[in-house]
DNA sequence: TCTTGACCCTGTAGTTGCTATAGGGTGCAT
DNA sequence: ATGCACCCTATAGCAACTACAGGGTCAAGA
């Protein structure tokens, strides 16, 4: 299988899979006579875990972690459960963060009063004597 | 005032100062003579405005705009509203695809029942076979 | 046989928004 | 004169790709 048969089937660019093999996290696959990067059934599989991973939100780094305690069969998975559980918590954490940003920005405008740029309440409320209560 | 003092003011590190007038977003002030760059009002209420506007989470394109903006001081405050509320759409649009990679995560991580990897939902999740009904 | 076109290769630079050095100069106090 | 805090420029690094530039390979069609 060649590079860009394996991008169409995990929804990849070609690219990153060849990025994904210079950082280490797809091993380098077999040539053909013409140098062609040549793919079994083993990359398919570890190349739609690191796209799984990543669309579930883990880091690189956290993938290469769940990659390395994959691949020992017989461990348990509690450090799994565990990088798992980070990785929820974090993303709670930015919808916090995000959710009191929402809030700011709509009272901010809120209170636009669709007028003349010096009245406006957005532009006054970022300026630099403005304080912000919160 | 110096860049140091500037720093301490806007809570902004030093480095950061200097990135922001490279890339024309703090105009470039004046110098001493033993080449320090001499900051005045101006400059601090510019960097308040841009420091104010990235902690809303602007991007430095937006802030850009809403300092172009907000220069002119006789227009309306139309545009101002219009960059606001895009952003206001792009952090609900964000709220929405972590909540819903939330729920994945953590229906992933209940089913765990911390045995061995080999039977780990999460890693099997992960795996290429794994269908995503979602 | 020659050429076209789709595919592949390496290597490097760009993206966003900073941050962190390295290797110096300045200014003031002791 | 020496120390120290502060400043200067220039460059490289971070995440996680993405996009070239400038080539080589391979199968099909005229
Ligand atoms: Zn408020
Ligand atoms: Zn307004
Ligand atoms: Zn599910
Ligand atoms: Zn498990």
């Amino acid at each position: 299988m060649q590079i860009g048969e394996l991008a169409r089937t995990t929804a990849t660019k070609v690219e990153t899979i060849r990025f994904y093999e210079k950082i280490g996290l797809l091993p380098e696959p077999g040539r053909t006579s013409g140098n062609y990067r040549d793919y079994g059934a083993a990359h398919l599989a570890r190349l739609s875990f690191i796209r799984r991973a990543r669309d579930l939100g883990f880091t690189l780094d956290q993938v290469r972690e769940l990659l390395t305690l994959s691949d020992d069969r017989s461990r348990s998975c509690s450090a799994v459960d565990t990088v798992a559980r980070a990785h929820l918590a974090q993303i709670d954490q930015k919808i916090a963060d995000l959710r009191a940003l929402r809030r700011e920005l709509d009272e901010l405008i809120g209170q636009c009063s669709q007028g003349a740029i010096s009245d406006c309440r957005i532009i006054e409320a970022l300026g630099p004597s403005a304080q912000n209560g919160h």
